[in-house]
RNA sequence: GGGCAGUUAGCUCAGCUGGUAGAGCACUCCCUUGACGUGGGAGUGGUCAGAGGUUCGAAUCCUCUACUGCCCACCA
């Protein structure tokens, strides 16, 4: 029997828990016919249908926050709903090492307030003490997963770095390093001065600051005239290979295709055009850096790969089709011709390297750091009179998240993916988009809600290659052996130099054969290839790694040919391109198949005034502060009740309180109900006699059909708002009620009543309405509460070979 | 600059395939003691941001406008 008073989990939770457990229900082992425990050739032969959810693994160094768990609340109510469906489920746990915030939060930490830092250690010495750090925490957070009734297979839990996901890890490195698909490129990077590494866009932020636009005359090399540009960074002219206007900008139509000199350098530089110039900003001619800015790194790449293009032979009409542009115009062609053949490809000159001190052919700047020659520029051009105005405007800077620090876009040799290649983006941009034109296809990922597949698809359309090498030490080394120290340096032309034990390398690598190759300096392997050999410095981007988790630990559980793909991939919006988009790219090239076949996204849980929740500001709620007081099922709901796919949500308390009071309806109609089926078999043949019951089992029927099409639809929330509102206002509030006069054995005198006769059919009637009734609702209500729903179902009568716990109840 | 959402009762938000506006909280009145006061009943309160269109019918579909939020980005 229930207990009296009003319900209370911290009562009931942990013993709950503890009864499923000791039952080993949540493994794909567990046989619900036989109630025993398959052996793993058993389970994986068993011909229940599989259903797998591998679960974002959180960060390894702390416990889950608030938004881990919610996540946790859905994944789990796919996987139970799912297990009473009749399926062999398998929920993954596992956690994230976290790369490069993984380290700077262990030294934050760990070491600083030991008074410690990063070089007191050497590399294996810190990568051990930092392991033993995400070790002791991973502890913790397995047991917040626990408690919160995610019934995922723990014994199974994996870490991102653990030896057997490693080896799935660095070998996609080797096969993508083999069929060409990485590469070490020099490419513009995000230099960040305070991690003194590179760093990928998603670790940057802009902020708005105030600037000066400096207003310079270049002088044209024919003539007297000059041809004004405008820059915040006059420094960065030293490195100018071009000026750049737009191609419609009718002042400067007739400069397109001549040449101006760079002042104080006196270099020769081309004027070319292209459309991404703003007419309307500054003069309207941009000062080309490509070695130093974003925007002028990737206009020059265009032109180089353009013109590159124009041996191509023309159409009828004097065109050339080319990759990027369609067809390019007569007119256009020729002063490409004519630039192209005079000055080639349009150089990179760098001129600021990583110490941020000034370097290349920049005669007596060099050496200068980058305010010393700011200043000095300016002075020297204000000499010369050719600056003309100076202008205060609103600029955006890309700062480096983290630490804060301004990036310094620079010129580097990174790995990179080659994003294109294999048709690594393409085979995932064909996965969405078939999620939203034929979802029911094999290999189709359906996004819900399908409006965020529009984001993926516009990020992975927008994909550029991806850097993946990071100055860090905690994560996957990158699996490289150079024969002697590997150095880059700027040489006086400015170039990037690379040499191997002093060897230069040009190339480093390309198309998989390599000059370093052929020259046996590099090596591609995971262990060391011998004596002399030196690994590369660098470790891969922590979603390197994360990207491949789903297949990963599948392999390293040898499950792949039973769960993969997987069923659904539930996590937050916010890292739908970051980790989702990812994840179908290297399956798709790894595996050849889709990694889930849908994708829920949960929305993001706000603070109560709708703000981030973030430890700065304090207004971090944390899963303790509701589970100590209401308990899990009470949270699972708040995440649950009425929200939907995709939607920000706020805690809100009073919510909270009223889904706290909802467990305790529960418990109340329960205890009614139980009291007033004590004499109730359930296995008796019953009549139902009354027109009310034989209606509201019909309602029954209905609410179960219609949260179920909501379960597989996607929509948890409206299912669960379902539930809730017919238990409480129809099942609670009505039904009970009307059946009371029926169900008392008693009136108010104490005389017997619906004992005999009709009367005590009517009676049966109500009982069995109100059994099965209360059975259905514990069903539809475990996926969501499994806690009060699995106590409440111990105590209901059963009918003949119906199961003890209701998780494999049908 | 681009992309994606949102704008519904005083507040926080639902509303799936278009069919007479919903919940919780708050507020007003009432009822209850043998499941539950963490309760029950009744009620107040909205031209569903604005304009136009499609339709027999629009909060729901389309177009435009305004505002808010998030993300991305290559304005020197």
């Amino acid at each position: 029997m229930l207990y009296k008073g009003p319900y209370d989990p911290n009562k009931t939770e942990p013993e709950i828990l503890k009864f499923w457990q000791e039952n080993n229900f949540y493994k794909p082992e567990y046989n619900p016919e036989t109630d025993k425990i398959m052996s793993f050739e058993e389970m994986k032969k068993d011909s229940r249908p599989p259903f797998s959810i591998i679960n974002p693994p959180p960060n390894a160094y702390d416990r889950p926050h608030i938004g881990n768990i919610s996540g946790y609340a859905y994944q789990d109510l796919f996987g139970r709903y799912n297990r009473m469906k009749g399926k062999k489920v398998l929920l993954q746990p596992g956690k994230d090492h976290a790369g490069q915030e993984g380290e700077a939060v262990f030294i934050k930490n760990e070491l600083k307030p030991k008074g410690k830092e990063k070089k007191d250690f050497t590399r294996e010495e810190f990568y051990k003490a930092t392991y033993e750090y995400n070790e002791k925490n991973m502890a913790l957070a397995l047991k917040d997963e626990i408690r919160v009734g995610l019934s995922a297979d723990f014994d199974r839990n994996l870490f991102t770095l653990d030896p057997k996901i490693v080896d799935t890890v660095l070998d996609t490195f080797m096969q993508m390093y083999r069929d060409g698909m990485v590469y070490k490129g020099v490419r513009i990077i995000n230099w960040s001065p305070g991690m003194q590494s590179a760093i990928s866009d998603n670790d940057t932020a802009r902020i708005e600051r105030e600037a000066e636009l400096i207003y310079i005359k270049y002088p044209l090399e024919e003539g007297k005239d000059f041809i004004e540009v405008a820059t915040t960074r006059p420094e960065t002219m030293l490195g100018d290979t071009a000026v750049v206007v737009d191609p419609n900008d009718k002042r400067y139509s007739k400069l397109i295709g001549k040449y101006a000199v760079l002042p104080l350098i006196n270099r020769r530089i081309p004027i070319i055009a292209n459309g991404k110039v703003n007419q309307e900003f500054g003069t309207g001619a941009v000062k080309l850096t490509p070695a130093h800015s974003n925007d002028d790194y990737y206009m020059t790449e265009e032109w180089n790969q353009l013109t590159e293009q124009l041996e191509r032979k023309p159409d009828a009409k004097g065109r050339v089709i080319t990759e990027a542009l369609g067809y390019v115009p007569k007119s256009k062609i020729e002063y490409w011709k004519k630039i192209r053949k005079e000055v080639g490809k349009i150089p990179y000159i760098n001129v600021i390297w990583k110490d941020l001190k000034m370097c290349g052919p920049i005669g007596k700047y060099k050496g200068m750091s980058i305010d010393e020659a700011k200043a000095e520029v300016r002075k020297d051009l204000e000499k010369l009179g050719l600056i003309s105005k100076i202008e205060k405007i609103k600029q955006n800077l890309t700062i480096c998240d983290r630490t804060k620090t301004v990036v310094e876009p620079m010129m580097s040799s990174q790995w990179f993916i080659d994003v294109n290649a294999k048709d690594f983006r393409q085979k995932a941009i064909e996965a969405i988009e078939k999620g939203l034109k034929n979802p029911e296809a094999e290999d189709a990922v359906r996004i819900h809600p399908s409006s965020m597949a529009e984001k993926a698809l516009f990020w992975l359309n927008n994909l550029r290659d991806w850097p993946i090498s990071r100055s860090i030490w905690w994560g996957y080394r990158i699996p490289v052996w150079y024969k002697g120290e590997p150095k880059e340096e700027i040489n006086k032309e400015g170039q990037i130099v690379q040499t191997i034990g002093g060897v230069e390398i040009k190339n480093l690598i390309e198309d998989g054969k390599t000059e370093a190759e052929e020259k046996e300096l590099i090596k591609v392997q995971v262990g060391s290839p011998g004596g002399g050999w030196v690994q590369d410095t660098d470790c891969l981007d922590t979603w390197f790694s994360s990207g491949q988790w789903p297949y990963a630990t599948l392999t390293a559980g040898n499950l792949m040919d039973t769960f993969y793909p997987t069923d659904v991939m539930e996590t937050a919006y916010d890292i739908l391109e970051v980790w989702v988009c990812r994840m179908i790219m290297f399956s798709l090239y790894r595996t050849g198949k889709i990694p889930f076949k849908n994708v829920y996204l949960h929305g993001l849980i706000k603070a109560e005034n709708g703000q981030k929740m973030s430890k700065s500001k304090g207004n971090v709620v944390s899963m303790d502060d509701i589970v100590n007081q209401y308990g899990a099922d009470t949270l699972r709901l708040f995440y649950l009740v009425g929200n939907k796919a995709g939607a920000a949500y706020r805690v809100d308390w009073e919510k909270i309180k009223g889904n706290r009071n909802f467990l305790n309806k529960i418990w109340n109609a329960s205890k009614f109900s139980l009291m007033n089926l004590e004499d109730f078999d359930p296995n008796e043949k019953i009549e139902i006699t009354n027109e009310e019951d034989k209606k509201f089992i019909e309602e029954i029927k209905n609410l179960t059909k219609e949260t179920t099409n909501h379960l597989e639809k996607f929509r948890p929330g409206l299912a669960a708002a379902d539930i809730y509102d017919h238990f409480w206002h129809t099942f609670a509030d009505i039904y009970i009620e009307t059946a009371k006069p029926r169900l008392y054995t008693k009136d108010k005198e104490g005389k017997p009543i619906n004992q005999e006769g009709e009367s005590l059919k009517r009676r049966k009637s109500a009982q069995y309405t109100l059994w099965s009734s209360l059975k259905t609702y514990l069903q539809l209500l475990h996926p969501f509460i499994p806690f009060i729903t699995e106590a409440i179902w111990q105590e209901l009568p059963k009918q003949k070979g119906e199961k003890e716990t209701i998780m494999y109840s049908k």
